[in-house]
DNA sequence: ACCTGAACACCGTTCAAGT
DNA sequence: ACCTGAACACCGTTCAAGT
């Protein structure tokens, strides 16, 4: 038996924890770091055994696990589709939706599509101008439909548009929200125009049909940056809302002792009067519009 | 002559370049990598030339920019105050007003402070807490005065007070708009049981005040967000919002052939009516105030 | 008691090199 | 033409060590 190296005896030690299935698919195998301290080798020595069986195909780096053991029975994507924008900015909406928009990360991504994060740059310049073709993309998924031809009919329908686009992609409060600076999205602009087609024959004027519509969008960015900071907190936290109101509880009692506040106890001891979100804008919408009402019946009587 | 080692003639070479003035204050002298180029040697022997140099007192790590010179007339902090976490929190603060909530890194903070990024974790559990801290510090500095008995008085005062501190804390859009899980803070609860208090007078249920607070809420918060975006954009790219308009014109015509859109165009050109974040909020605010009067009326014949 | 340095596991992006 | 690896200059946080 010829002197092995010790990057292939420590390879091949992991290689039987595996195939004894001492460490199952999806579970972490010893990173560089451990190896060192269980082995006494150098990092380089680590590092060349960890490469040896990321070649065999038995492990697998998963960015923000570490190494991984990988699963034979999942059929790799033998199709082995060509990288696209579309199929990037697809993918990337995906992560967005499922794991919030810091999961979407250059590394992240390349590993879901099956190259390295700089194969990505040649089909988008970088991740500001992927975020809006995330946006573009999103906005375009759902129609709008025929304009009708009473304005709060129309204003109302926008709103609800608006409102599903957020409900489908949460992350989206966090871009869209700028008015000087509008996001350079086809659909987002079909959108705006959509809404200022509906106001057209009201007596307002230009400059109050501009306002009127961007109260509504105001609205409801201001309730899709609560879904989406609440969202948010669910996937860092791994708490529902109850579970951490409940384990957050003793810090707001202690807060008691800054001064009492009896209508916000009164309110939280009947369980926030089913508020919701849903609610909160069913009554925010029906105000708005019942404000801009106002405005129109004072402008034409 | 003994043989001096590499590393201390290259910091000979730096130190004679700043006392020559070639290099200023402020200037950044060669990174290490730069300096293996320049003089051919190991990274490691780059270090221990900057090293010795920052040792020295001539130069000091800039995060986020590099290493650079030391200005000798800028009496250093010799009252070198301790550490607590008030200090950290103003500091924070004074940090995410001027260059928003990105630049506040522990380690930027850190040297702010004259201390190592780990002795603020003495003080502060870590960096979520740090934000809410931050959040509570700002939402005590603008005093909301006695409640006036008219609802509409009081909600308009609400209005304005969070539009206050939102406008001298931009970032705070981005951490304050959760309702599920409201931010623990004292100085909040405070306004909210404030606004409360304002419309119990109203025929209102419980459940429509706490509405009608959020509604409005919902509406400062995302016109807030238009702000806080608009304001990261001018420190990201450096571009007014005019400038970043003439650049991206070829980008907004290249739109148009994605269909016309007569109704944007007129306004565009018209240049949006004098429309700015403080006449919508104007506008919104009537809007807003006048559905819920309507609401009220009705509840009260 | 208080602070530090090195390390871990990340980021986005540049650049030179490979097929 | 397309993709890769190494590197740069960062993150937040843990841990063991220093004064």
């Amino acid at each position: 038996m010829t002197t092995e190296p010790p990057y292939l005896a420590i390879a091949a030690e992991i290689r039987r924890r595996i195939l004894a299935g001492r460490l199952a698919p999806g579970d972490r195998v010893p990173s560089t770091r451990a190896i060192t301290r269980e082995w006494g080798v150098a990092m380089a020595t680590a590092t060349k055994a960890l490469a040896a069986l990321r070649q065999e195909g038995l492990v697998r780096v998963e960015p923000g696990v570490g190494t991984v053991v990988v699963d034979p029975k999942r059929t790799r994507h033998s199709t082995t589709s060509t990288l696209t924008r579309t199929r990037i900015v697809r993918t990337a909406l995906d992560l967005a939706d499922t794991e919030g928009l810091n999961a979407v990360t250059m590394r992240r991504l390349a590993t879901l599509l099956d190259t390295s994060a700089m194969a990505l740059y040649r089909h988008v310049p970088g991740k500001g101008e992927l975020v809006r073709l995330m946006t573009d993309e999103a906005c375009g998924e759902v129609p709008l439909g025929p304009a009708p031809t009473d304005w709060r009919q129309g204003l109302e329908r926008a709103a609800r548009w608006l409102r599903e686009v957020y409900a489908r992609h949460r992350w989206m409060a966090q871009v869209m929200a700028s008015l000087s600076r509008p996001v350079l999205s086809v659909n987002a602009m079909a959108y705006t125009e959509w809404v200022l087609g509906v106001l057209w024959e009201t007596p307002l004027s230009p400059s109050q049909k501009l306002h009127a519509h961007l109260t509504l969008f105001a609205f409801v960015q201001g309730l899709a940056m609560a879904d989406d900071l609440e969202e948010q907190a669910r996937l860092d936290t791994g708490l529902s809302d109850d579970e951490w109101m409940e384990q957050n509880e003793p810090r707001f009692d202690a807060m008691q002792s800054g001064g009492p506040y009896p209508l916000l106890d009164a309110i939280a001891h009947d369980g926030g009067f089913e508020l919701s979100l849903e609610s909160l804008f069913e009554f925010g919408l029906r105000r708005t519009l019942d404000g801009i009402a106002a405005l129109i019946d004072e402008t034409s009587g």
